[in-house]
RNA sequence: GGGCCCGUGGCGGAACGGCAGACGCAGCGGACUUAAAAUCCGCGGCCGGUUCAUCCCGGCGUGUGGGUUCAACUCCCACCGGGCCCA
């Protein structure tokens, strides 16, 4: 163990280290710290010092008297370019924690794993023919060594990618699972209050409950529930026009029950380009063209499998209430739900039998001033009025119309929203407030997907329906009077005189709103929506709606490199499982994987022909579902890259169990707690169920990740974890309990007058402070950038580790601020934190060598500040507040160090501190522990106990401010009363100097922090 | 356009009603050294006064302008600038 005489060419050394240092052999730089780091690692790997045992595992090892811990890191996609500093960031933080909590008595479950399937890998394979799991295994190598560089104490033997067959087998089982489950919101469901009705529930019940009668079927194929519509008062206690069960055929059958499966098949509208022969995603696709290539984007219809998450919107977003997250995510879920209430009202179609427009609008109030219907181009309506053409309108302009708006995307169609674009269908509605016929147009800033593809357009009181109304010239009428108004009308345009710019969109009180049947004039705007509602009701021309944003989840991707569907389809396309034991559905081999140009839409897993054309048997679809002998034709779209990591978490309880996806014990144990107060901490693997009040609602105790996943994977995780709940497979409502999100790393980038960006390594600084371009002499302003290639700002940390090793990285990262607020890396500012880490050494450690250097007896400044700062990591910790955890650690070296004479700590006191400093710089400790005489890791020592009685001082300093300055300071006993620091406050002769010659009005004492004498 | 977050030395940041700038980087001065590196010690918001220098004294300072308070970086209102999300 000496410092080797050459340097290792390729191993960059600090500055510090030059030849000729071997004097000190024993000098803590990056060589040293080095070998102490991977020593220290291939230590924790041999002896398991991180595996974590499953409660009742065979040969015990889970002391179940202990709480746990669950501390999750967002799950990796292994990337061909390897780690960027941006990754270690969270985990350090989740590792910090991870070994906090371990030194303070809990059982850690802290793992890692790799979301391995998708596109960059299948690109690859396209280019070079190399199979994805080739290129995904070497990518997966190297993000595993580079992570076990830094010392992140993960459970190793949890490990698993979404690749593996044996952990994409759950993820295939929890689809069938999903498959072969319906949504019944009449059913109570587990949480009580808000959102207390409505679960997931087996087919199996849906159907005893369509033959016992207690549901039928309606005329749209949807349910009707007896026992609700018997309490519609219209309809007369007897459900009208409804199917009983026994009275459908097979197929009948077949149709309604699909239409009611969490996981179904929908179709919907994709970007399809024929020259690549993929579907493309909204943001790849610019103006009509691939983003890649600029090949042309047409707007297809297809069939995909989706999952029915707008049924769990209610709950997704009530229980958002009880679970520790960021404000901002929790706003951005709530905004992405969407939830807006209002009505849905038919407006009668003139010149039809008993056709109706049915809309849905949240100012059911402003219905009087409704003056014209605006359809999406998509809706059944065109294709009516294209049928039959009204006087009015042109059919022709009418066409082309609907034929542009369909290759337009919704992203493209809402941005444009500005300049209106619109057609007069020829049809009329019959305004059913004011009995008036009004025309309906089409337009493509409705879109077909959002409430019923269709809106009644209130120009004086909707922004985009006032500019819409006044490039056609439609008549607006006023019908809500701002409140401040009084009785003078507001001057509105559209050919009346004195045009107004703009229309009222807030609340106010009705005018104009009388009609034949209902009048709703002066009613506040709440109370008319109300009143206006209940005659809806009341004359079957509405209903009260509760309305959602949030979209089905569109699960097929036309992809090679993701999950196989566990699906087969017969000769008349009907789809059946495959059993859940003869899953998983492995992915085929294919010769190439370059897609086919087609002008339909083509997965790609349709060219392994022998592998998609099977029978029933060869699939494993249950004999008693299919015959064996059946031809069949396999499902050749395969799942999302949010699949395997919607539930990757719940697989960590218990990655190497082949009967289930996670044990009942192991998802109990680790997922669920009780709250504080609710009696027991620890929770032993019992068969306790989850329970309002008692437990936690979320699983993982700290989640860690970046917000880009605010809305995607956290949405989707919740709506799993929910739709399992319900149907008993785990045992938490909420996957995540507390969350957090790291900010980013960035760098600095230089930008020219103009504010392009120049390559870093184009960059000159021949003063502090003042850069200039390469060979062009340009001066340069630094600014704060994303890292990126193109800037050439990306800082590699197996770079930054030869330099300083990983403790120092480490604690380098979590040094920079906050760990929630982005900051620019600066590879320069990491030398303080190294030489922290070589004072601390140097401290406790002879660099001639190698030996402890001990003193005799305590100092006791340093004694007590030991104990502050034990105190001090002790708070932080947990809080995140890493920054200030390590300042108080510098701190404490930098006056042990001060304190000077041979070792400036004791045995005990070096003892303390390595426990303290363990956490953050792992290898370090555990190397001074090991030199302190024990045998064993520190990893499951306790964490030090500050004693109380060294964080206070026998006096203290307080500032006393004569008219809000500082004038003068005291020192009073630490207990004093407010009596007695006034005495000794007014008795100061700083004090009677700044106060001579002025009255003194008051004096506030505030113990143990100020005084503060108020003069006149 | 709406919502949320953030503006503190040359730089990263600390304090989050109670002595603004902890800690680190960069900088300056000193010790050690033939010298340098490393290390250790000290200085360090700005302006001014005083002094050989230290000490000391005065004024101004947390994006701008108001407000609340004995006391505001911190709380409230408006504005300016930056970021994120939704339109």
């Amino acid at each position: 163990m000496s410092a080797p005489t050459t340097s290792n060419p390729s191993t960059p050394k600090p500055a510090s280290s030059k030849p000729g240092e071997d004097a000190l052999p024993f000098r803590y730089d990056a060589t040293l710290a080095g070998e102490i780091e991977t020593r220290w690692q291939k230590h924790w790997e041999d002896r398991g010092t991180f595996t974590t045992p499953n409660p009742g595992q065979p040969g015990g090892g889970l002391d179940s008297s202990k709480p746990k811990f669950y501390c999750l890191d967002m799950f990796p996609y292994p990337s061909g370019a390897g780690l960027h500093v941006g990754h270690p960031e969270g985990y350090t933080a989740s590792d910090i924690v991870s070994r906090f909590m371990r030194m303070k008595g809990h059982n850690v479950l802290h793992p890692m794993g790799w979301d391995a399937f998708g596109l960059p890998a299948e690109q690859y394979a396209i280019q070079t023919g190399v199979h994805p799991a080739v290129t995904t295994r070497k990518a997966i190598d190297n993000f595993r060594r580079q992570l076990k560089r830094f010392g992140f104490s993960y459970d190793w033997s949890r490990e698993f990618g979404t690749i593996d067959p044996e952990y994409y087998k759950w993820t295939q089982w929890i689809f069938l699972r999903m498959y072969d489950a319906w949504f019944d919101p009449q059913s109570p469901n587990r949480m009580g209050g808000v959102g207390g009705k409505g679960r997931a529930r087996p087919i199996s019940e849906l159907i005893a409950e369509l033959e016992s009668g207690d549901l039928r079927v309606g005329l749209d194929g949807g349910l009707v529930h007896v026992g609700l519509a018997a309490a519609n008062p219209i309809l007369g206690g007897e459900p009208v026009g409804t199917h009983r069960w026994h009275e459908l055929d097979t197929r009948q059958r077949r149709a309604v029950i699909d239409n009611q499966r969490l996981a179904y098949l929908g179709e919907t509208t994709v970007n399809w380009c024929p020259a690549l022969g993929t579907v493309l995603a909204n943001d790849e696709v610019i103006d009509g063209k691939s983003e890649r290539g600029g090949h042309p984007v047409l707007r297809k219809p297809l069939k995909q499998w989706m999952f029915r998450i707008t049924a769990y919107a209610d709950r997704l977003l009530a229980d958002l209430a009880l679970i520790d997250w960021p404000e901002s995510t929790k706003t951005m879920q709530a905004e992405w739900i969407g939830k807006s209430e209002g009505a849905e009202i038919d407006f009668p179609v003139a010149g039809t039998n008993s056709e109706v427009l049915r809309v849905f609008t949240t100012r059911p109030d402003t219905i009087f001033g409704a003056t014209y219907m605006v359809v999406a181009p998509e809706h059944p309506l065109v294709k009516m009025a294209l049928g039959r053409p009204g006087a009015a309108a042109d059919s022709a302009a009418l066409r082309a119309y609907v034929e542009a708006a369909r290759n337009r995307s919704e992203v493209d169609r809402m941005a444009d929203a500005k300049d209106k674009t619109g057609v007069f269908t020829g049809l009329h509605c019959t305004n059913p407030a004011t009995g008036k016929p009004i025309p309906v147009w089409t337009a493509d800033y409705v879109l077909m997907g959002y409430g019923t593809g269709a809106i009644m357009a209130v120009p004086a009181h909707d922004e985009r329906d006032h500019a819409f109304a006044l490039k056609f010239g439609l008549p607006i009428v006023e019908v809500v009077r701002p409140l401040d108004a009084g009785d003078r009308p507001a001057r509105l345009s559209g050919g009346e005189p004195g045009t107004r710019d703009s229309c009222f969109s807030g609340d106010g009180v009705a005018v104009n709103s009388r009609g034949a049947e209902c009048s709703i004039d002066g009613l506040p705007t709440p109370e008319a929506k109300i009143a206006i509602t209940a005659w809806l009701e009341k004359s079957g021309r509405g209903t009260r709606k509760v309305n959602f944003k949030l979209r089905d989840w569109a699960f097929s991707r036309q992809r090679y490199w993701g999950e196989p569907f566990p699906i087969v389809y017969d000769a008349a396309g009907n789809h059946y499982p495959v059993s859940p034991g003869a899953l998983p559905v492995e992915l085929p081999s294919l010769a190439d994987y370059s897609p086919v140009e087609s002008d339909d839409p083509q997965p790609l897993l349709a060219k392994a022909d022998e592998w998609v054309n099977t029978t029933a048997g060869e699939a494993g679809v249950d004999p008693q579902v299919l015959p064996p002998e059946t031809p069949v034709r396999r499902e050749t779209n395969t799942m999302p890259g949010s699949a395997g990591s919607s539930w990757y978490f719940l697989r960590y309880c218990d990655a190497r169990n082949n009967d289930r996806f996670v044990s009942h014990e192991a998802d109990r144990y680790w997922m669920l707690s009780r709250k504080k107060g609710a009696g027991d901490r620890a929770i032993k693997g019992s068969g306790e169920p989850w329970q309002a009040g008692i437990h936690h609602t979320g699983g993982v105790d700290l989640y860690i990740g970046g917000s880009e996943h605010a809305v995607g994977h956290l949405l989707y995780s919740r709506f799993w974890q929910k739709a399992l709940f319900d149907l008993g497979e785990v045992a938490t409502p909420e996957p995540f309990g507390r969350l957090f999100h790291q900010g980013m790393i960035t760098s600095f980038a230089y930008q020219r007058p103009d504010r392009s960006l120049v390559p870093c390594d184009e960059v000159d600084e021949p003063r502090e402070g003042e850069y200039i371009e390469r060979g062009k002499g340009t001066k340069l302003t630094q600014i704060v950038a994303k890292m990126s290639k193109s800037l050439k700002n990306v800082v590699n940390p197996d770079d930054i580790i030869a330099q300083f090793g990983a403790d120092t990285f480490r604690l380098y990262e979590m040094y920079m601020g906050p760990l929630a607020a982005s900051k620019p890396w600066n590879t320069k500012d990491a030398v303080g934190i190294y030489r922290f880490l070589q004072r601390a050494w140097r401290v406790a450690v002879d660099e001639q060598t190698g030996e402890l250097r001990l003193a005799a007896s305590p100092n006791p400044e340093v004694e007590k500040q030991l104990h502050r700062t034990a105190h001090k990591v002790e708070h932080d910790t947990p809080k995140l507040a890493f920054n200030t955890a390590i300042a108080a650690m510098i701190e404490f070296v930098n006056t042990a160090t001060a304190s000077g004479g041979e070792g400036g700590l004791t045995r005990e006191q070096l003892g303390m501190f390595t426990l303290v400093l363990a956490p953050y710089a792992p290898h370090i400790a555990e190397e001074l522990w090991h030199k302190l005489g024990n045998p064993a890791s520190l990893a499951h020592e306790p964490f030090p106990r500050a004693d109380p009685k060294m964080l206070v001082d026998d006096t203290v300093e307080l500032p006393v401010q004569v008219a809000g300055k500082v004038k003068a300071r005291i020192n009073v006993p630490t207990g004093a009363g407010k009596d007695e620091i006034e005495r000794v406050a007014m008795a100061d002769a700083g004090v009677q100097a700044a106060i001579a010659g002025k009255a003194v009005q008051k004096v506030v004492v505030v113990p143990g922090k100020m005084v503060s004498i108020v003069t006149k």
